[in-house]
DNA sequence: TAAAAAACCGACTAAACAGTCAATTTGTGT
DNA sequence: ACACAAATTGACTGTTTAGTCGGTTTTTTA
């Protein structure tokens, strides 16, 4: 595995146990394996690690989540597949989960990170998609893509601290219909 | 003003802005017009000031929300009070606000924390209460509870960028239609 | 009003930190 | 085989940091 790489897995696991000010890059490099230098050769500051790693964890969980969503399907199977993808996707990576949230609370983050991200645009399309077809509450499309957002943010939290409810079907399918009854007509 | 509350006040303005260890013990000190050493003398630890400001929040927002309820409200109007209290004093307390979102999402943050407090238990039992009356979802109150909680934080993110709404009655009750709706069964 | 306790000060320190840099190794194209 | 670039090293540094401490002022108590 590159460097690159392997600095990027070892700083994940490190801020999402200690936070970003309680981990030093110098523990980063050591437990990566790796020299000290190497870091500031790919990543110029801490921030910049920090930025790129919040870049790579959300297009994977977008791309791995987009990508469930089968042609033909109707808009609530489509905001189901979307909504499982991501609570299972953060499940099995906890720690791209935490750091997630830990990078998108803290003053790193601003909505110009938020809105250069390509996925976030399809989402909303989605979103308007339903409201034109007046399937959706008749409000922002933003605020029902945000409203997703957290749900399965809180989701996951709860399935995290109920481990014999995550194989439940029957259950996980219950909990999908607070996300649908929360953004449908 | 004594000097205990102008550290913590002072502290919640630069945690807020830069964040918890981007901000140094010697400047909230300064910048609160007292000692470097009267800082330690009431907080043991940076990690405890830290941990009494979560507590002093956490308090205050609960304690005016839930003090908003009126007797003999139906469920619908208890809830909507309490979500309307609490979005609105977020709104008016944005420092506080994201002090909280910072600390419940960074490594600082465990559920004994959070069970710690008593406020939480009432809450719980609003909910415990809606499920009992077949009002609810028959799900764990916990994850109703929750739930609240996030699109109460959805909401008061939403209307930080609509600044234009925040006075708008009919669009804030369609939002609240969003909460009631997931939760209802 | 005297003594004890609590609040308060700010200079100080030892450790930790992000980032640098000159030197070395490895890879690549000709 | 040679030259040039890119990757890699780890010792080093100047700064910043949380927390300490001996001493001073203010408040409380009896």
């Amino acid at each position: 595995m590159d460097k690159r790489t392997k600095l990027m897995l070892t700083a994940k696991k490190l801020f999402s146990k200690h936070g970003f000010y309680g981990t030093a890059t110098a523990r980063i490099a050591k437990e990566a394996g790796v020299s000290n230098g190497i870091l500031f050769h790919y990543f110029s500051t801490k921030d910049k690690l920090i930025e790129a790693m919040y870049f790579d964890v959300k297009d994977r969980i977008f791309h791995y989540s987009l990508g469930q969503i089968y042609k033909d399907a109707t808009l609530k199977e489509s905001f189901y597949t979307l909504w499982l993808a991501a609570v299972e996707w953060n499940l099995e990576n906890p720690e791209d989960f935490d750091f997630m949230l830990q990078f998108e609370n803290s003053p790193f983050y601003s909505l110009e990170i938020e809105k250069s991200h390509k996925y976030v645009q399809m989402t909303l399309q989605l979103a308007e998609q339903g409201i034109e077809q007046g399937e959706f509450k008749f409000v922002s499309p933003l605020i029902l893509v945000q409203v997703v957002a957290a749900l399965v943010d809180t989701t996951v939290k709860f399935l995290r601290m109920n481990e014999d409810l995550q194989q439940d079907t029957e259950y996980k399918n219950k909990l999908f219909e607070i996300v649908w009854d929360a953004i449908k007509k």
